[in-house]
DNA sequence: CTAGTCATGTAATCCGTTACATGATTAT
DNA sequence: ATAATCATGTAACGGATTACATGACTAG
């Protein structure tokens, strides 16, 4: 039951319909969570039952229609009871790490490209949080907004998740430049049997 | 099928039994990944039967017996596989920037305390972090360990490591600070009755 | 002698992922 | 016409969490 909270958070920033927060929940928002439709149309249907949410149907033109949720007083007193319970620890899974853990007994080819391609995504997201940012505050500055702001959450949120792509960002060069030379030493890095000799599965 | 990959890159550091495994992923080692205890046992007894891991039972005096397991070719193989397929993007979830991302309708004393905490806990990992990485390479200057060092794998994800915690660290304290400062403006943060004037939910 | 650590599991339940399924509308 | 986007689900499977269970040994 973790999810819902995610969702519940969500939906303070709006009306959203399913598709909109599969949306949100599927760039991973701020990193904040990540879910797949599936997850939540189940768990939005289960959220309206349990009286959470209420759901409304808007007609639109030229589009299917779509049905929006808003937080009702039962889910409001569910993410402030949610909030007072102690918070689970950080949970992180991420395959390129283990990868690289393990990169002294790999061919370094594959993983530099790896490290390489979301080092792009990472700067991708960065160029969004940033544009975020800016849309969050309007014409006031940071300081100024986060100390008179009426809504900061999506804001602080955000930063976090500047910060995390950032230093993700950084990582994976580093990572990559690292290996890439040590594969230069080894004998040129696209040698296969020089890798071979040393030791690294293709 | 992804946490046997996890399993595989830490018996590349050495033979371990599922309880000293459970620790390395209790502490979650250098943030590269979780895992339960029971997860542990049932994906250990999974993969020894999958022939990618050989126990090996090691007779202790004054504990209980226990078995070591060790990667087979197999195994190394199947590591090989996974590192040249495509790595699935990173997860994270996590409660506390659930809650910061609600925290202008919530009550803000639990919020903050629970930033101080995972703060306190960031400090920890990160001086764990160093301790590690000093002993991962003994004498070697970091550059020189890093161009020159037989097993850099670990050395790397813990450099990761240390900047998540240390990013961590940074943003739970000036999220805690804005926050602090914010509750103060309204009335006083430990006030309860001025929150409830501003919509704040105990 | 009590609490803590070492050591290993089973069972039930819940959560999450993948594959499948449908159908309208808009832009090319 | 065809592909892409909007919109919402079901069903099957597999992975993860929680609760339960056991037992030896060590340190206070």
């Amino acid at each position: 039951m973790a999810l819902r909270h995610a969702v519940l958070a969500a939906l303070l920033d709006g009306e959203f319909s399913g598709y909109q927060l599969t949306k949100i929940f599927d760039v991973g928002v701020s990193d904040f969570w990540y879910a797949t439709p599936q997850q939540l149309y189940a768990e939005l249907a289960k959220m309206e039952t349990d009286g959470l949410l209420t759901g409304r149907r808007v007609v639109q033109r030229g589009r299917p229609d779509k049905r929006v949720f808003t937080v009702t007083g039962a889910g409001l007193a569910e993410l402030a009871a949610f909030a007072a319970a102690p918070a689970k620890p950080l949970l992180i899974r991420d395959d390129l790490i283990v990868k690289v853990h393990a990169c002294d007994l790999l061919a370094p080819g594959p993983l530099i490209a790896q490290l390489q391609e979301r080092a792009a995504e990472a700067a991708a997201k960065l160029e969004l949080f940033g544009k975020m940012l800016l849309r969050l505050r309007g014409e006031l500055e940071e300081e100024e907004f986060l100390r008179r702001g009426e809504r900061v959450g999506p804001y602080l949120t955000c930063l976090g998740g500047l910060r995390l792509e950032r230093q993700m960002h950084e990582w994976c060069l580093q990572t990559a430049r690292t290996l890439s030379e040590r594969a230069v030493r080894d004998g040129t890095a696209q040698d296969e049997s020089a890798q071979q000799e040393k030791g690294a599965l293709s």
